[in-house]
DNA sequence: GACTAGAACTGACACAGTGTCAATACATGA
DNA sequence: TCATGTATTGACACTGTGTCAGTTCTAGTC
């Protein structure tokens, strides 16, 4: 009686996660904009009308993306604070992470970027709280690292709130990735190469966190 | 007989300006993408078809508004330049000026996020040359501002290419204002106030160009 | 092995928005 | 007055979204 209702969730949860798989394939090759529900539907080999039932509508579909898209950068960030020794060095590999996922996976970055402009509609039952969930975990990764390195001294004593260090960070790093991605053709045309931009402005986020030589 | 050509030129600009100056009304009111152009027609006086006169499609529509946005951007700037005594302090100025223009002109920031986030198309004919020029000046006073304060030792000597340094500052005061705009829910989430990540972000940005107290 | 309740699924529809075009209104100069 | 070109529009075709009544499928009941 209740392994047949159990194999339904099963089932149901694989065909929303074939759904997902349709969805981000689309996305990869396009952009969301240019994605439809049909042509995610076709993918997915159901009709379109159902993917209704899966997800209430298409933003929310992009939320169930930006879920998955948050999970695998929280596992980067997780992977990064094994490659450092000293937290300083942690924090440096996690952005270094961020920028490595940005290129292995552009169309996540771009919806990581998108939750990160537009903010996100108040329905806690959605798709949205796994988001947030995925979110925080990763900031909290961050702020880890930070600690860490407050506490072996590689990092500035003085900087304050960790959160409200990682949250920067966070933002900058961001910036620097959005430009570097979206931008190429505009430095180059201001004769700017863009790995150099990477490095240059990486470098100047790294400084910024170093503990003084003589303390 | 020119008479008449030049003023229907001049005519045909004032429309163009009313068609924008609708737009941008209800960009600020509702976000772009709830306007349709059907309203702009309205709010404008005019058919809809015609705005396919003046603007070949809606995205034309916002490069126009795009260009207006830079233009206001680059205004606030260049008035940033004179408050400050130091190169140092205009670089700040600078900064500061950018947060003050998207608190007064969200739109007109989210325009900007737009263009940050999306690569341009690469038509050069159009209204998006405008938008190229308008930020191209922007840029270059930060760049002017910076080159002022290796001049006359307020920033760090070994900053690099002036260029390099004004489009990471753009891109991460960037990153912070957005952040701070679209994300003031789950700042405050995660027990932070807006009001204080910006100073904290904006502090830890001026004090990457510091030049060394004992050099 | 029929019967049924309910879940899974679909075709067809209504609606909203974009961009286009033939046709009309208008103004100017001959 | 007419001819010519410009400004303007109504109506259309097309694309995409979200909904819903109705059909198919499936597990449990007798």
């Amino acid at each position: 009686m209740s392994y047949i209702a159990e194999r339904r969730v099963e089932e149901k949860e694989r065909r929303r996660g074939e759904i997902l798989d349709a969805a981000v394939g689309l996305y990869a090759e396009k952009g969301w904009d240019a994605v439809t529900m049909d042509q995610v539907a076709r993918s997915a080999r159901l009709s379109r009308a159902l993917l209704y039932v899966y997800f209430r509508d298409k933003e929310e579909l992009l939320y169930g993306i930006g879920a998955r898209a948050l999970a695998v950068l929280r596992d980067y960030f997780v992977a990064a604070l094994g490659r450092g020794g000293t937290g300083r060095e942690q924090v440096e590999a996690i952005g270094r992470a961020y920028m490595a996922y940005a290129q292995q996976f552009p169309h996540y970055f771009d919806v990581c970027a998108r939750f990160q402009a537009h903010s996100v509609s108040p329905d806690p039952g959605s798709n949205e709280g796994a988001c947030a969930t995925a979110g925080d975990q990763a900031i909290g990764v961050v702020v880890a690292a930070i600690r860490t390195g407050v506490a072996d001294g590689s990092i500035r004593p003085d900087i304050g709130d960790p959160m409200l260090l990682a949250v920067s960070l966070w933002a900058f790093t961001h910036g620097i990735i959005q430009l570097a991605m979206a931008k190429a053709r505009d430095l180059n045309r201001l004769q700017i190469s863009v790995p150099d931009f990477s490095e240059y402005a990486f470098g100047l986020l790294t400084s910024m966190t170093a503990a003084p030589k003589h303390s």
